[in-house]
DNA sequence: CATGAATGAGCCTTCATTCAT
DNA sequence: AATGAATGAAGGCTCATTCAT
């Protein structure tokens, strides 16, 4: 049993790495097949269709920002206040996580239903388990929803406000906004 | 002289319609003289090649998205909190200030380094201008920057987050959120 | 009004020789192009699509084998024996009412209905006119039906049997056929 | 040494079966595989490329429709008629001898030149044969092979000729010219 | 200004074939 | 003998662009 040089899991990788860096007009079979040092052909084995490939990258996205990362902060142990700050700094080598990925996701998903009903069930799953943690030290369910929002959005507005200098340093901005959120 | 059957701004429109429905690859030439009912001849008398349309969209929407509402709301007075209400209420019936277009943008500059930095550029502007009015009741500069921040995120956040039901109305959730923002 | 270097009947006419030469699978636009000394890309500004150029070339061939043969036949008067001499000795010089191309399409609906459907009501029609012109002179009506399946096959089969030397000259023995069913 | 676990035979009939189907065309070595469930490794051990198998393809369908239908029809000993009676009826479970085989080859032969000799040397075989059955009991030479001209082609219409309703039952009419030519 | 027509590059997909195991 | 994997040559379709009128 000869080994694949390039098992599925190579293109999906490298098709999520293409996704996070020009969206899903980017994935392209000739561009990933280059990367990867391969003829493009040999695609075909595996997907059948770019629009499998496709599929199980957002299956793939779907299951690691969900189940794998809820798993990893939580497996950590540490109160809610050290899980949310754990929850934006998991640094995960993996295309799937980057922010950018769920730019792209995002901004897929505007153009088709599909996706955006995947994303639907991703962010409420994700939101869920925010509001979750935010409720273990807010009285007031209302105020843990806000903050859930607040915290959601800051994680994606950080990466997609472009502003320079925002009065003072751009990180340290956001750090005191993070801080309130979990005063 | 004849009227141009089709003159530069129509193109602009279409073309601004186009970026926010689709992003900056759903703008083809095509299609846009499609949905103006004349041949792409035109188009070409007027931008030359694609690049310049996009161009020209940019423009559009800088200026719109910054001059233009920012006059439009101090031109109708009261005081920061009110321009702040009025700010996020802006309804113009124009493709350039649909949120759409602006989240358009933002995806084409994750790849377009030159659309990155007219982005930088436009939303310096709007922080400025954001942390300005929130200056107006908060002493402190550094929470109005915060709060500058928090009020730009959510307003993407807003159009960008598909959860549903988080925990109760998601209408209600971000009424929360804009009122602790406007204490 | 530029005239087209290439206009549709062109591209039907081409498609009809390659139709007749190698069967549908041998209608190929990158292939009709280069017979036609233009660039593939020309073909989508009429066709759209090679199943419309294929839906054409059916409509086209439909129409010549069936109406346009009667016609022209009919015009020239003579009695039924005449018009059946004339009906096979229509010598057209257009694709469609190659024998050829009636073979292919015949070999092309054994794998599509669709194409099925069309024959059907092709054969049909020319059968009709067969048996009509056959009924002139044949009082029964069984022997005049059985007489125009035997001219329909027998215009087919000396297309189609690929024996040599048959006895005699593979033409006189034709010829033999053919004078019986007029006898 | 264990038994081959898709003999050359099963290939070969399989390729008959896709060739019957959609002709040379549809012979396509993946396409076999599936069918047979296998993978098409084992394609290359026997044949060495898909010429080779359709060459054998050809070798098998001229062996089956000329030696061994003859022999078959032979040694059932009856006359010229009986002989004839069960030519037309000779109902074989061999791809080889499906008509739609023989339809597939006479297209093929049309395309392709080596082919058209082959079709030449069976239907020269056939008609040899079929003349003889004819000459047992039609005392003219010329008469015995204008009526296995006329059943050949008779035998190939009947599958090829798609009319609806040729005024009366289309079998009838079949059976009505066959019962002519035994006369 | 605008149209009809055509070009050519780029991408997706299929399939015969090859190759290491 | 057979499998999994990969190659490369077609061939279909889209789209920015060009050009003559």
């Amino acid at each position: 049993m000869a080994e694949a040089r390039t098992p599925r899991g190579k293109w999906i990788e490298e098709g999520l790495r293409a996704l996070a860096a020009g969206g899903p007009d980017a994935v392209r079979v000739e561009a990933l097949a280059q990367s990867l040092g391969v003829s493009k052909g040999g695609f075909y084995w595996y997907f059948g269709d770019r629009e499998t490939l496709l599929g199980e990258l957002l299956d793939t996205w779907e299951r690691d920002v969900t189940e794998q990362v809820i798993e990893r902060v939580e497996s950590e142990g540490g109160d809610a206040r050290d899980k949310l700050r754990r929850l934006t700094g998991v640094v995960v080598p993996q295309a799937s996580t980057d922010v950018r990925t769920d730019l792209a996701v995002r901004d897929w998903a505007r153009r088709d239903e599909r996706v955006a009903e995947r994303l639907r069930r991703v962010d409420t799953r994700r939101m869920d388990y925010l509001r979750s943690l935010f409720a273990a030290f807010c009285p007031d369910e209302e105020e843990a929803a806000a903050r859930a929002m607040i915290a959601f959005s800051a994680w994606l507005g950080s990466h997609l406000i472009a502003a320079e200098h925002p009065g003072r340093e751009r990180e340290e901005a956001w750090d005191l906004v993070w801080a309130r959120l979990l005063r």
